[in-house]
DNA sequence: AATGAATGAGGGTTCATTCAT
DNA sequence: TATGAATGAACCCTCATTCAT
């Protein structure tokens, strides 16, 4: 109103306070779920001023999903890593059976990929999401365990789920195991097929 | 202070209304998720009047562990007929997969098991709930499976949250394969242990 | 529903559950107030279903205007004790000020009597029944102070109302001390004249 | 979820606005008394949208206890009026008695403050502005009467809640009697003792 | 005569979104 | 460009009152 009154402005940097608001989505779909996610909560974890959420993201809409979107590319990241340490390892199922226990350790992207697995049943919208999480999958473990992927998938999947669920760790040796069975070779006679969704 | 208006009252059942508010709740979860599933949500589906919900239940916290808890009866139903048919099964394999494939097929109690699941990664009161969903599936697929229930639940669970996430049905073919091999006997060096939870 | 579902019911005591129902507004109204007592309220502290309250009156209301005449009876018989202590007394100012320290003391009664002066400030209707209060007090006062009931009353209300508002106990010799300089005779030129409201 | 209506934002004062709310407020308590003062009933006499009191002021309580310390500086704004005409008056009782059926007619700020006081029984947190009312009243009277303040203020109180109660303007003459007999000195052989609380 | 089931208005509060600045 | 003020719908819950039993 007076000249006085000059406006406090932080030096602008649009897509650092992207970033930002994207990791306090992500944060905050991981603590109470996306049903429960706002924008006030967002913002107080961004750091940043309410109105800068609807500044950069239209709708709260718009903000859940470049969260989710953010949380794909944290996803493919770490398959990245997976699939090197797979690649690396002497044995992959014991070297599975250590990410699945590291990956249920540390809830937080657990937590979102169950967290956009729930979403997408429910809004197409964000299937492709989902099912790119997937295809990465896949395709890291088709590296390293063939035309069993699918198998291993599911079970990992599952597994990681059960831990999460219950509060129980994932049980590394069943897990090594189960997958080591999975992939044995020599007498297999049906191979898996499964075409790519 | 006046609430004079007449107002029709149907004719009273209180377990029928408690019934029919337990199933609106299960509809709502499965269709907008316990984060948005609210008072309204409830008592609409439910064809009941609004005060109906918190005459019964008397928070709504109260009224989504009542749906969570008949959703964990009606799976417990499923379960039941599950092990039947498996124990009838000529090839439980084939069984499993047709029964995993009518599961993700009829979304509705899929969903609300993965939703319970979330949402007992965030509320430690739900544990007990998932926990026992879990332990009941493990135990029919032990029935069937032997010691190998671990790591058929797992890729069951995996391909269930797979297609509904997804939207691709589950592949019956693709899915008995795995399961047969699993649980494929004759040259089991390494028994699977995994410690009840 | 059923033959063996009788219901069960108390005896019936009209006059005994109409007193219980006032006596347990008079307990909310000192409690809460009377913006927030309830139907709910009473009827729990009566030990009474919920139906009771407006089976025998119509409406809220009706109930605590119930209680409030309930309490103006009360008030009516410590305003009896009052005066026989006055008579009796050698000094009634100091019997006075005695009185007014017991009555701040046990702070539900004059707690009340406040509470309905407040109401009765809103509530035409409750006019007449703080009327009376305050008509039976004078007649007590003017039995032992004579023209200087009036004044006695007045700082009899003030002295109590500031106790119960600061919580700080009423100082006896200082209003045994008011008291008797009010009404010191010998040179007394300008009786004081009050007409009865 | 969708909020999309246009809606006419008004100019913006926030400080206008605090206080508009905090005068509503006022207004509120005098005519219903707090147990009925609601979010809305202060919008609607403020002439402000639902969403401003909660916006202002974060909870009910805090907006009520905006309200009555508003009410303590108008009340404090009184007694310093009320002290300099007492101290400019011939005679000091009659000038009280002016006061005091000036007080009592003008209903507002008479009926406030014993709100105030009704409200302090029941809640601690508000003693403190209730103990400052009085305080500041025991200053003033005695400026002008000297030790006879808790005396004069315990009358004044008292005739103005008489009044106020009963709907009966206050007996000028009756109150600057008392008041004068209260204080007349040259046979004062007991002085008042009251300790500050 | 007595009661608890029933209902919807309304209360406190949160929040998505709009908009003046 | 950026932000916090602004708003009202909707949320959870309470409750006066009505009414079937």
């Amino acid at each position: 109103m007076s000249a006085d009154q000059r406006r406090v402005q932080r030096p602008r940097d649009p897509q650092a306070r992207r970033d930002a608001l994207t990791a306090a989505v992500i944060e905050s779909i991981a603590d109470v779920g996306i049903g429960r996610t706002t924008h006030r909560s967002v913002a107080t974890r961004a750091g940043l001023p309410l109105g800068a959420t609807t500044y950069y993201f239209p709708t709260l809409d718009d903000l859940v999903e470049a969260g989710l979107r953010r949380a794909a590319e944290i996803f493919d990241r770490d398959l990245t890593s997976w699939a090197e340490r797979l690649a690396a390892a002497a044995d992959p199922a014991t070297e599975l059976a250590a990410i699945a226990a590291e990956y249920a350790a540390d809830a937080v992207p657990a937590r979102l990929a169950y967290e956009l697995s729930a979403a997408a049943m429910r809004d197409e919208r964000l299937r492709p999401l989902a099912h790119r999480r997937l295809g990465g999958l896949r395709e890291v473990l088709e590296a390293a365990f063939g035309r069993c992927a699918y198998a291993v998938g599911a079970v990992l999947d599952g597994a990681v789920l059960q831990a999460l669920t219950t509060g129980v760790p994932v049980d590394r040796e069943a897990l090594a195991s189960v997958v080591r069975r999975l992939t044995r070779t020599g007498d297999d006679r049906e191979p898996l097929r499964r075409d790519r969704a």
